[in-house]
DNA sequence: GATATGTCCAGACAGTGTGTATGGTCCTTG
DNA sequence: CAAGGACCATACACACTGTCTGGACATATC
């Protein structure tokens, strides 16, 4: 907890992977992921699947929770780089909105598993509550200055709050991926996902 | 699980209440919810707090989500027939938005914990599942009824998916309402919570 | 009033999970 | 060869869940 740990150096086999092990801990749960939900996983799960003791795996992290933590920053980084065009912006702001909303589906596609996770969890565990907070805060901050950067939107808007109406569509997008990850009807039709999202977009900040 | 148990009707004190074991456990759950959240709750805190022994518990309940399950049932249905002149909807559109929305933050703040626990805990337990979906279900069927019979929101709908479109806005809704008993900002400012609500309602049926 | 019946409690139990601690093995480096 | 770091197997204390005893006590029946 308070005392830093530091990361192995010298391996067993050569100078091949430091952290070999914390790397084999998180795709096994990645893995595990893709099929279980994060609160049926137990460690001893985590441990068989990486083939690593209990002993080497709270070495590496406190608790399942921040391996968690951790696989949902990488997952997240990987969006932010992808959604940078998106926040740019220079092309026709309605497509330029349908394809930032067809990459968020993207990027849930390949990480259905440990989003998922998170959406569920965050409400039971200080640590991953302020990770997704401070993500969805990334995400409305993005959202605010596209919005400010657009005249278009807002006149729209007019004497609206701004951060409010981006907060609660990127909130909009958390929920509906998440129900599409999770199969229910209709948003499991990604179809029916990316035109419903692209609406709520165009419609809060053009009126359609 | 598969026996149907007797509820018990014979009283020690006399012919007072029957299943007062029952109800003692409810309210006991429903009292500490109001300061815990579900997850960190053991069947032991409810036992003491109802003053019910832990062979009573599992006489009446099969586990502590099943409580869960009835306070829910409770909450929802007595704030369907709160919601019940929204349906019917014969005032100016706009303000009958308004007030539904308005409606849904007071009966959240009436339940905030027992509706938060199942926000939280429905992706984890497939009869709190079950019950969740069927219950946005009903909103979203009432949202659709409502747009049908809304000659001004179809025409702005045009041939877009209006089951999708409400059900979109019903998860918009919880989700916010959720934020907002979470003291997520900035919407745990209540105003700012209907605003933005009653704001997306409109736009999205109307174009504002 | 004796006997059953049903409600309830106290407490023990096995099973499973978490996080920590102990001791030992194997490899690398000096 | 010796020292130390990386790792493992194991066992532990603790908490929680759901089940199962035995018994206390009130009511109903004879």
């Amino acid at each position: 907890m308070s005392s830093k740990r530091t990361v192995p150096s010298a391996r067993r086999s050569g100078a091949a992977a430091s952290a070999e092990l914390r790397e084999r801990i998180l795709s096994a749960t990645r893995e595990l992921l893709r099929e279980r939900c994060f609160d049926t996983l137990s460690v001893s799960d985590i441990l068989t699947a990486a083939k690593v003791s209990r002993a080497s795996f709270y070495f590496y992290f406190p608790s399942k929770q921040a391996v968690l933590a951790e696989l949902v920053r990488e997952a997240v980084t990987q969006g932010q780089q992808a959604a940078e065009p998106w926040t740019g912006g220079r092309q026709d702001p309605a497509a330029a909105l349908r394809a930032g909303v067809t990459d968020g589906a993207r990027l849930w596609r390949a990480n259905a598993g440990v989003l998922m996770a998170i959406v569920e969890s965050w409400g039971s565990d200080d640590d991953l509550r302020a990770l997704w907070l401070e993500q969805m805060d990334l995400f409305t901050e993005a959202a605010v200055a596209r919005i400010r950067s657009d005249p278009e939107a807002l006149r729209h808007l007019g004497d609206a709050d701004v951060r409010a109406v981006a907060a609660s569509l990127t909130w909009l997008g958390e929920r509906l991926y998440y129900l599409a990850a999770a199969g229910v009807p209709p948003f499991d039709d990604e179809q029916v996902l990316i035109d419903v999202l692209t609406n709520a977009w165009t419609s809060l900040l053009y009126g359609r």
